[in-house]
This record gives structure tokens, sequence and C-alpha cells, in this order.
DNA sequence: TTACGCTTAAACTTG
DNA sequence: TTAAGCGTAA
């Protein structure tokens, strides 16, 4: 059979990858080294090759993202649609198992999905019901106490009691919170995990299935798999079979989140046979930038082992910038993305990475005074505005009444007057009655135990939802959608909003109509994790809320520079990157210096950071911040100084390049690019023109080019301009 | 019950 | 600096 289409363009480790037999095989893929192609191409190899079912392969990934990009690729490639292949993420899979087996797994079969939002509001209703003051036990950190549990497979019951008062106080809620939502049919996402796993634990059936069923399991970032998610895998797996796993130990950045770097080193003692294959080579970085990452990396103890290389020249030294203030700093970047720009650069091929999103301000206000298109992520993504969240709650109510964080927040938005004297009236009776507030308001009602006003506003409250329900029932899922977004009062309560973002809170309750009927048109059943039988597109779309939190932003398409955390820019990559704040107590983070696993963790992210970039890079620190309205001094990062001096260049002290070897960019854009005075060349954006006049030498080699389509002459830097000669 | 002004404290973030 | 939480007035 011709394979050449699946192996043709791949080097030498990433084909003995692809086409190793079938058995546990560890794959440590360095940044940049074709880790997302070798991944589709084994399941290309699998299905073309080894004549799998795509009933047969499971796959996952770390976002939803990234599932639909490898789901898509595999598709084209194969030239077919590919139902029976699961692609997802642990808890897109979990769900989905969950929603089959809702019986087994002990759930009702409405069974809706606590987000972490959901859930710290949850714990804070738990605290107060055990009489517990915020200040002195709080919500995040117990909430942090039981997805901890869940990830490390604990029940209440299984905690170890160390007798010290603040372990038993949060087994104590961790007990009371799980209780509370299982009487609301709820599950938050550590749940998701912890019942996918004790169905198949306690369900041999059901886990024999699933063994017959998937023959060829991938999993893509392993380096940030938790406890959880490992022992999922060995249960699936049996501890041997068709295992293929992904990951770069070097970039696990979740250790905070409960990812175990462990889990990728340790996979070879569980899964006996184990091989391991090393992509080292990198196609995405310049020398110079690589070698600064892997110097950098060299200073943390017990890695796995491994060296970058590039056949693609040094490139420019790593431009160092100590700025005076971080005022300096936002002007100094936005200056040279400026630079960029005019020599013919894209500004989406631009980054902007900082430690943590408070940062990002200045930067914004540098490039909207330099008239500069950017976009930031972070922030509050589309399903996890209040206003969204504000609908989805009448709709939960309408799909599960015993829903209390839904009726707790729909209950006063917008306000009816009910307050929060006849909230914890409802919440005492309810805690009595070990019932749903729902069940207690319509108890209270019917004992005639409320006063004539509250009674009257209770009734409404519950009157509204059951009519919410009932007229819309048979309706499609955007019709209801919109009746809850009217009749609920939400709508008017944002349009007479107009002195806050009122208008735009509007904007974005048109747009969910329009996210749930494009659900409705194009979700794939398969994607989404839902049994395609189920009847009721509310749960559904419910459940696709709280998995898939949505895009943070509109405006995708445009040409923007990209400001983001470090953390966001995982997985990608651009020509131009400025890693900013590089200044102790800031990166590393204060918080993180005092332990030596977590100071690795935070170098590893530096890593990370350096290796997105492709062409050039800017580490930049300034010596005084102003940091929540103080005035500090600030030494420059650790991080900095890990980087070799050989390979970094200053660009305050305007040092001559202290590499040895000129530097070269690309083969490509090399010097003058054999450029002489009236040849004709093609420019991307500025299409055909004339050079008239070349300027400097090397790196810096300049030329001013007449494109007559753009208006006249240009001086574009020739090795940023990717000019085509004609 | 709700709205407003004062105090306080402050990573990274996916499902 | 900003955002969220809390106490007090309308």
């Amino acid at each position: 059979m011709d394979v050449s289409w699946i192996l043709d363009d791949l080097n030498e480790p990433q084909r003995a990858a692809v086409t190793a037999p079938l058995g546990p095989l560890r794959v440590l893929a360095g940044a940049g080294s074709g880790k997302t192609r070798v991944l589709t191409r084994r399941i290309a190899w699998l299905l073309a090759v080894n004549n799998a079912s795509p009933w047969s392969v499971l796959a996952v990934t770390f976002t939803n993202k990234a599932a639909a990009e490898m789901r898509s690729r595999v598709e084209a490639m194969l030239e077919q649609p590919l139902g029976g292949l699961w692609i997802g993420t642990f808890h897109g899979i979990a769900h989905r198992l969950l929603r089959q087996h809702w019986q087994e797994a002990g759930l009702p079969r409405a069974f809706q999905i606590l987000d972490s939002d959901d859930q710290t509001r949850l714990v804070k209703r738990v605290l107060r019901a055990l009489n517990l003051d915020e200040k002195k036990w709080p919500p995040l950190a117990a909430a942090g106490f039981i997805n901890r549990c869940k990830d490390e497979i604990q029940r209440p019951a299984d905690i170890v009691d160390d007798r010290t008062p603040a372990r038993r106080q949060h087994q104590r809620i961790y007990a009371a919170y799980q209780q509370e939502c299982e009487r609301s049919g709820l599950v938050d996402f550590g749940e998701l995990l912890l019942r996918a796993y004790e169905l198949w634990r306690d369900h041999p059936d059901v886990l024999t299935h699933y063994r017959e069923r998937f023959q060829h399991i991938l999993i893509d970032e392993f380096q940030d798999t938790n406890t959880i998610q490992y022992q999922w895998v060995r249960l699936l797996s049996g501890g041997q079979g068709d295992v293929f796993i992904v990951g770069d130990d070097d970039q696990c950045v979740y250790g905070w989140r409960g990812s175990k770097v462990e889990n990728i080193q340790k996979f070879s003692d569980d899964f006996p046979g184990t091989q391991t294959i090393r992509l080292e080579q990198n196609y995405r970085s310049t020398g110079a930038i690589l070698e600064a990452a892997n110097a950098l990396i060299a200073n943390n103890a017990g890695r796995l082992g491994k060296h970058l290389w590039t056949d693609a020249g040094d490139g420019d030294p790593v431009q160092i910038y100590a700025a005076f203030s971080e005022i300096d700093e936002a002007r100094f970047v936005a200056e040279r993305i400026r630079q960029w720009v005019d020599t013919g650069g894209q500004r989406c091929e631009t980054a902007i990475l900082y430690r943590s999103n408070a940062q990002s301000r200045l930067f914004e206000e540098a490039l909207l005074g330099a008239a500069i298109p950017y976009r930031i992520y972070g922030g509050l993504r589309f399903f996890e505005r209040a206003e969204i969240k504000d609908t989805l709650a009448y709709l939960r109510l309408v799909a599960n009444r015993d829903d209390d964080p839904s009726f707790e927040r729909a209950v006063h938005t917008p306000p009816r007057g009910i307050g929060e004297r006849t909230l914890d009236l409802l919440r005492e009776s309810a805690r009595i009655e070990s019932c749903s507030l729902w069940q207690a308001a319509s108890r209270l009602l019917g004992g005639g135990a409320l006063s004539g006003r509250t009674a009257h506003a209770v009734r409404r409250f519950l009157e509204l939802v059951e009519r919410l329900d009932h007229s819309s029932q048979h309706q499609p899922l955007p019709e209801r959608v919109s009746h809850v977004i009217v009749h609920s009062g939400l709508r008017a309560m944002y349009e007479e909003d107009k002195a806050d973002k009122g208008e735009m809170r509007v904007e974005n309750l048109d747009e969910l109509l329009n996210v749930s009927a494009r659900f409705i048109a194009h979700s794939d059943p398969v994607i989404v994790g839902i049994d395609p039988t189920e009847p009721d597109w509310l749960n559904a779309f419910l459940a696709h809320a709280a998995l898939e939190s949505g895009e943070r932003q509109a405006g995708v398409g445009e040409d923007c520079v990209q400001l983001m955390t470090l953390h966001m820019a995982k997985g990608l990559e651009f020509s131009l990157v400025f890693l900013v704040g590089w200044e102790e107590g800031l990166f590393p983070h204060s918080r993180s210096v005092a332990q030596e696993h977590q100071l690795e963790e935070e170098r590893r992210l530096a890593y990370v950071g350096i290796t997105r970039a492709r062409q050039r890079i800017y580490l930049c620190h300034a010596e005084q911040r102003r940091w929540y309205g103080k005035e500090t001094r600030q030494s420059p990062s650790r991080f900095v100084r890990e980087v070799p001096e050989a390979l970094t260049q200053d660009v305050r002290s305007r040092a001559k390049p202290r590499l040895k070897t000129p530097p070269v960019v690309s083969p490509a854009t090399t010097t003058a690019g054999g450029l002489h005075p009236r040849q004709r060349v093609r420019h991307a954006k500025f299409g055909e023109g004339v050079v008239l006049a070349i300027e400097g030498e090397g790196y810096h080699t300049r030329a001013q080019i007449h494109f007559p389509a753009a208006g006249g002459p240009k001086w574009l830097v020739v090795a940023y301009a990717k000019l085509d000669r004609l």
C-alpha cells in the first residue's frame, strides 16, 4: 500500500513514532517539534494501514479547541467523516460516558454541570449552613480542597484524619457540599472525572465493554494529566495495549492545578514494554532562541532530558531591554511593534506575553496610543458573563427545579422583592426538610408561613418558571431561549441599565440566541459528547455551555497584536515575541520562589514563553514599577541571567551583538536577498514594486522600494519583508 | 429590600 | 490600581 501521503514530510523520529508497532509508546516532543502532526498521522496510520475501525480509537486532548482541530485534520486527511472516533478532553469524554450510563453512575438523567463559579457559590452556601465564618474558612480554599480531593480520587470517607482542625473542617465542608450536589443533581468538573472513574471501577461489565471497544488510546499533553486522569487511563487500558502518549515534561505548567509531571516519567513503569521516542528537531525557532531556552531549562533538576536543535541558523540574538519604568516598557514594546509593521511585519505575528492578566492594561494603553490594533485574551469568556449566566440559571431551573444554585441566582435577578431575609427563610426550611429551595418555597406558600407581600413575590416567581417551561416546552431550543430572555425580565432589566454596560449585555443576550441556533444547526452530537438519541436539546445545550466556555472575544480573524498570559500561549507560535515584566517577584512570582518545585514550574513557564518565538524575541524588565498603587524598585528576573550572555544583546546600552557568527535570519531572507536597484519585487501586502536603493548590511539591510499600489516608496528591512524577486 | 459608599486585598486557569 | 465585600441609609 502507498503510505507516502502519511509519512512523506516526516523526519526519522516522527516517522518511527507514527509507524511504531502497537503497544505502549511515549513520545517526548519538544516545543515546535511537530507533536500535533505526529498525533494526527498516527491516527491516520492506524485507520488506513492497520485497518483499525474509527470506533476503536479514543483520543484525548487538553482543550476542546484542540479536539475540534484534531478531528478536522484527521477527517481532511482521510477525506471522510469519522463519526465513531472519540476525540475530546478528559472532561468531555467523562461527561459523554455519564450521559450514557447515568443510571449505573447513580445520577439523575437530567444532571447539570457546575462550573467553578457555581461551585464557589455553592461552597459559600454550605459554609453558611454549617455556621462557619467565611473569614476563617475562605470559600475558595474550601473549594480548592474539594477539587484536590477529587483529583486524588478521594471521597470524604477516604480522607485520612491527620488530627489538624483545618483538615477536619474541610472534610466536613466537602461532605456537606457533596450532599448538596447530589440533592440538586449537580456535578462539578472534578466530579465528572471521579464519577466516570467509579463507573468503570464498580461496574466491570461497563469497563469490559469499553476495554474491548477502545483498542487504541492516544493522549496529548500528557505532562498535564493529574492523578485521576492517569488512573482512569490505567483502568481503561488495563496497563497494557496500544497507548500512545505525547508530552513534554519541560512544558508542565499546571502543577498548581494538580498536574503531575511524574505521570509522564513513571508511565514506563506502569506500562511494561514502553518504547520512548524523542522529537528534538525544532522547526519553529532560530538557533539563538532555542539555545536560550535550552540553557534556561537546564537549571531544572529531574528532567527526562531533551536537547532541542534546529538547522535554521543562529538568527538574531535575544534582545534584552531594561526599561526605566513599566510605562517605558510598554512604550518601548509599542514602538518596536510599530517598526515591525512599518517594515512589512504582520501584527497577528506579534505577541506580548505576561505572567498575570493585571499587566495587560499598560500595553493596551500604549498600543491604543500608537493606533496599533490588538486583541487581549483573558478575562471573562462568553458563557461566564453575568447576563449569560443569569439566562442559563432560568434555563436550568426549567430543566430541573431542584437546582438550588440556579434558584438562588434567578430569584433576585431582576430584583423582584425577594431579598436576603426571605431567602434565609427558604434555606432554613429546605435544610430542615432536606429538600430543594424550590420545594421549600412551594411548601411555605402552601402552609401560609409567609407574609402577604413576600408570599405574593415568591408565588409570582414560581409561576414564572412554570410558565417559562410550559409555554415553550415543545418549541425548538432557540425559541425557548428567546422566550426565557424576554419573559424572565432580564432583557428589560439590561435595556434600562443605560449607565453601565447595559447595551453590551443586551447584545450578548441576543448573541446567546444565535449561539443556541448555531448549536442546533452545527452540532455534531458525537463531538458535543451527547447521545445522538438524546431528545432533550436543552440539557445538551446547558452541558455545552458549562464544558465549552466559549470564545473570549470577537474579531478573531483581524490582523491584531496578541496579548495574553504565558499560560495561554502554550501551543501557539509567533514571529515576534515580547516577554515582559521579567522581574523578581513578578516573574518568578513572589509566591513561587520559596519552594523549589514551584520555582521550577515558573522556569518551565519561562521556557514555554521563549519557545513561542520563531524569529525574534525581546526580554523586558523595568527597573521601577508602580504595583498596586505603590512605587517599587525591581531587579531583573533570575531567568534573564540564566540566558547565556553570548546569546543576548542589550537594547538600551546599544552594545554590539555578542553573537560571534554574523546573524543569519533564514535562508529565504538572508542579507540583501540578492536585491539590487531597479530589481522588480513582490510584497504580500503592497503588491509589486521596484527597488530604488539598498542600505546597510547583514541583518539590518534595508531597501527603498516603490510600490505603485501602496502609493509610493517605502523603506523595508529586507529580512522582515518577505520579498519575492520577480 | 435595595443602593451606595467605604474598606480591603491582590497568580496563572481548563475543563 | 481595581474589584469585590460589607455596613449603613433611603
